[in-house]
RNA sequence: GCCUCUGUAGCUCAGUUGGUAGAGCAGCGGACUGAAAAUCCGCGUGUCGCUGGUUCGAUUCCGGCCGGAGGCA
């Protein structure tokens, strides 16, 4: 079966976006992101946002869907982006994938449903007091009463699984290993053809890392991060946790010198990419695009034009 | 020039009463299904400055040399 969608993937600052952009321009498509954090409004400089130039006409979408204080998602991601991309596919427009976040990207290519979640009832909060006063072994507990083969999966440490795999029961009855067997049974909803951008060298990918952090603070990276704390934002806020927000927010509050909290966003954003990385890395039917210390962009044009034209993705 | 302190992992440092060494951070690898830029797990990566001496054995003790910091001149 020939492929139907193009999937770009890769670490933070590896060129994905002037790519799709180029490849959008040859192969008649539009950009869909899939970035948890370029969802958010307002948020432009610190999670490095395309500008209207960038974008050369291509449009982009996926971008700019939710405010600041609204709590974002995979499954409301998935649920916003299905419906774009098939828009697309009936145009037929070559819908470029382009993002650093798996999970979204995975989700979105399986066109996977997400088990209900518990909205307004308060649930997650009374696991997270127990968490709080009794700590993860009492939660642990009773997840192996109910889900056992969950308990032993997830690691005495993971509150955050932890926790999410207990409020999936209560609120549904059924396990979240039960219902993740159930959807992964399904068959995937598009056909991808993946290209995953690297460095060869891990410290070239540093440096650009580095330089790209220059560059946000250069271009207001600060006022940016001012105006979200002044808009009266919660630090617990999803947005808040993102990499550059949290570092010279931080700064900021502490009344430290907001470029300590730039050396501070540059090392985030490393260890980061590693954790990228081990994601795109585990799918094995990725074709990898590495490129020298010093980029060579018409290489990387001319090595996914081949192989889009070999897909037959067009 | 003399005196004192100092040199151990990428960085900051501990330690070995002589039996080739370990913490934090950094780094590397992995997991991941409604927070994912989040969360979690695993892994020391080393001519103990160089060179002689003493010793069965020296990173450790002694001498010399080299580098660093401070003091006296």
């Amino acid at each position: 079966m020939k492929p139907n969608v193009l999937v770009l993937c890769g670490p933070t600052a590896s060129g994905k976006t002037a790519l799709a952009v180029a490849l959008a321009q040859r192969f008649q498509g539009e950009v869909v992101s899939a970035d948890s954090m370029q969802v958010y409004r307002g948020m432009d400089i610190g999670t490095a946002k395309p500008t209207p130039e960038e974008m050369g006409g291509v449009p982009h979408h996926m971008i700019d869907v939710a405010n600041p204080e609204e709590n974002y998602s995979v499954a409301r991601y998935v649920e916003q982006a299905v419906p774009i991309v098939d828009g697309l596919l009936a145009r037929g427009r070559l819908p470029i994938i382009a993002g650093g976040t798996g999970l979204y990207i995975d989700n979105l290519i399986a066109g996977r449903q997400f088990a209900p979640f518990p909205g307004q009832d308060g649930l997650r909060r009374q696991l997270q007091q127990r968490f709080q006063q009794e700590g993860t072994a009492p939660l642990l507990a009773q997840l192996a009463q109910v889900d056992p083969e969950s308990a032993a999966r997830l690691h005495p440490n993971d509150t955050k699984r932890i926790i999410r795999a207990l409020e999936v029961y209560l609120a549904t009855g059924r396990t979240i290993s039960q219902h993740n067997r159930d959807t992964q049974s399904l068959p995937c909803r598009y056909r991808p053809l993946t290209i995953a951008l690297n460095f060869r060298e891990r410290p070239a990918l540093w440096a650009r890392i580095d330089r790209r952090v220059d560059e946000m603070m250069a271009r207001g990276l600060e006022g940016e991060v001012r105006r979200l704390l002044a808009s009266g934002i919660s630090p617990q806020c999803t947005a808040m946790q993102a990499i550059g927000y949290k570092e010279i927010a931080g700064a900021i509050r502490e009344g430290r010198d907001v470029e300590e909290g730039a050396q501070e966003v540059k090392l985030r954003s490393r260890q980061y990419a590693k954790r990228q990385l081990s994601w795109f890395r585990r799918n094995r039917d990725a074709h990898w695009f590495l490129w020298e210390a010093d980029p060579d962009f018409s290489s990387a044009l001319a090595f996914s034009t081949e192989l889009i034209l070999d897909s037959g993705l067009q």
